[in-house]
DNA sequence: GACTAGTGTCGAC
DNA sequence: TTACGGTCGACACTAGTC
C-alpha cells in the first residue's frame, strides 16, 4: 500500500446517514396493514375545524397525485378526490416517537457514535467499526436495513460518505429503501450536477439567491469565490457554502445535546387584531410551555412570541429577563406585553399565535453546579 | 474596532 | 382557482459598552 493510501486510511471517516422513508405514513401502514398500496396522508388539523390544516407526511402512492408535505389539507383532498380509498389520518405523535425510539436503538448499535437528527433520521459514524475501510460499509448498511425491517417492519434510505454533508445528500439520492455509497474519490462527481437546494441549510430563500448568482447546481456553486459568498451570506454561511460545493465538511458526529428552547403554537379559530380575543389561546399556550419546562426541570430567561398573519408573514418578538424564572404568571405577563406590542405594529389580522421560552437552565441549579465543578466560568 | 446581548429571520423535519 | 402546521436549532443584524 502506498503512503497516500495509508494516509487516506487514517484520515478518512465513514459516516452513515439513515433516513426513514415517509416516516409517519409508514408508521400508520405498520399499524394498519390494510393501508398498504393506498394513498396515506398524515395531517396536522388546525383549531379552525373542517379540513383546515396542512399535510405533514404522505406515502409514495399519495405523492403520485402531487400530495406532499406542507400543502393545505383541502388541496390534498382535492387532488385525491377521485381516489376513494385514499386515507387522511391525524398525527399521532406519541406513537411515532415510540417507533422512532425503538428504531434508533437498533441504529445506534451499528456504529461508534450516533447523532439523532429529528424524529426520523440520524448519523452514525462507523469509521472504527469497519476499520477505516469503505469495503465493509455496504455490508454493514445492508445488515442494518435488514434488522430494521425484520424487527420493526420499517424501511429506510441510507447514505454512506466521508462526511455528514455528503452522507445526508446521498441518503436522499435513492428513495425509498435506498442505499447510496459515495467514496472519497467520488464526492466531486457525485455532487456536481445536483441542485444547490440539496445542500443542508439551503432552503427556498438561499436557493433563490444562489440562482441569481448563477449557481443552480453544486458544480456551478463551486465556481463562485469565497468573497462573493461571504459578501452575500455572511462569513459563517458563506464559508460553509464554499466548502459544501467542494464536498468538504469536518463536522463531527456528536451525541445530541439537550434542548435549548421550548415552544407551542396554535391557529386561532378566527383571525383577529384584538389582543383580548387572543388571550384565551395565549394563556393556554403559556400554560403548555410552562408545563413542559417544569416537567423537564427547566427555568428560562428569555420569553418570545410569534404571530403568523393572514398573509402568512411572520412577526416575532422576544425579551430577556434579568434572571432565570419558572414563574407561570411572569411568562404570561411578558408574553401578553409582547403580543400587544407586535399587534400594535401591524394592521394585518393574526392567524396563528406562538409562545417560546429559551436560555434554559436546570431549575435545580445543576447547570451552575456542574459548571462550577468543571471550572467553567 | 472588538465584544456582547438582545432580537428577528431562515431552514429542517 | 383557492386552500396553509407545529417545534426546534442556528445565525445575522443591531445597538450598547468599553
Amino acid at each position: 500500500m502506498s503512503l497516500t493510501n495509508a494516509q487516506d486510511r487514517n484520515m478518512t471517516r465513514i459516516i452513515f446517514h439513515i433516513d426513514f422513508d415517509y416516516f409517519y405514513a409508514q408508521c400508520e401502514e405498520l399499524r394498519d396493514p390494510s393501508l398498504k398500496g393506498k394513498p396515506v396522508v398524515v395531517c396536522v388539523y388546525s383549531a379552525r375545524g373542517g379540513d383546515s390544516g396542512a399535510v405533514s407526511t404522505s406515502n409514495y402512492k399519495a405523492r403520485e397525485y402531487g400530495v406532499k408535505s406542507g400543502i393545505p389539507i383541502k388541496l390534498a383532498k382535492n387532488r385525491l378526490k377521485d381516489i376513494p380509498e385514499a386515507k387522511f389520518l391525524p398525527m399521532d405523535r406519541d406513537y411515532y416517537e415510540e417507533m422512532s425510539e425503538r428504531a434508533m436503538q437498533i441504529v445506534r448499535k451499528y456504529g461508534d457514535k450516533f447523532e439523532l437528527v429529528g424524529i426520523d433520521e440520524g448519523f452514525v459514524e462507523v469509521t472504527e467499526k469497519i476499520e477505516h475501510a469503505f469495503v465493509g460499509a455496504e455490508e454493514l448498511a445492508i445488515a442494518l436495513k435488514q434488522e430494521l425491517k425484520k424487527e420493526l417492519g420499517l424501511t429506510c434510505s441510507i447514505g454512506i460518505a466521508p462526511n455528514k454533508l455528503v452522507a445526508k445528500i446521498a441518503s436522499d439520492f435513492q428513495k425509498p429503501d435506498g442505499l447510496t455509497i459515495v467514496k472519497p474519490g467520488e464526492v466531486k462527481t457525485f455532487l456536481t450536477d445536483l441542485s444547490v437546494g440539496k445542500i443542508l441549510g439551503v432552503g427556498k430563500k438561499t436557493e433563490e439567491s444562489l440562482n441569481e448568482m448563477g449557481a443552480k447546481t453544486i458544480g456551478e456553486l463551486s465556481n463562485i469565490d469565497i468573497y462573493g459568498l461571504t459578501k452575500q451570506f455572511g462569513k459563517k454561511i458563506g464559508t460553509y457554502l464554499y466548502n459544501a460545493a467542494r464536498g468538504i465538511d469536518e463536522e463531527p458526529v456528536v451525541e445530541s445535546e439537550s434542548v435549548t428552547q421550548l415552544s407551542r403554537i396554535t391557529t386561532l379559530k378566527k383571525s383577529t387584531n384584538a389582543v383580548e380575543e387572543m388571550l384565551k389561546d395565549l394563556e393556554s399556550l403559556c400554560k403548555d410551555v410552562h408545563k413542559s419546562a417544569v416537567e423537564q426541570g427547566f427555568s428560562f430567561r428569555s420569553i418570545g412570541i410569534m404571530l403568523i398573519l393572514d398573509n402568512l408573514s411572520i412577526k416575532t418578538k422576544s425579551r430577556s429577563l434579568k434572571s432565570h424564572t419558572d414563574n407561570a404568571d411572569e411568562l404570561f405577563k411578558v408574553a401578553r406585553m409582547l403580543v400587544e406590542e407586535a399587534v400594535a405594529e401591524s394592521q394585518i389580522p393574526v392567524r396563528r399565535l406562538g409562545v417560546k421560552v429559551s436560555e434554559l437552565a436546570s431549575s435545580k441549579g445543576q447547570d451552575t453546579l456542574s459548571r462550577f465543578m468543571t471550572g467553567e466560568s
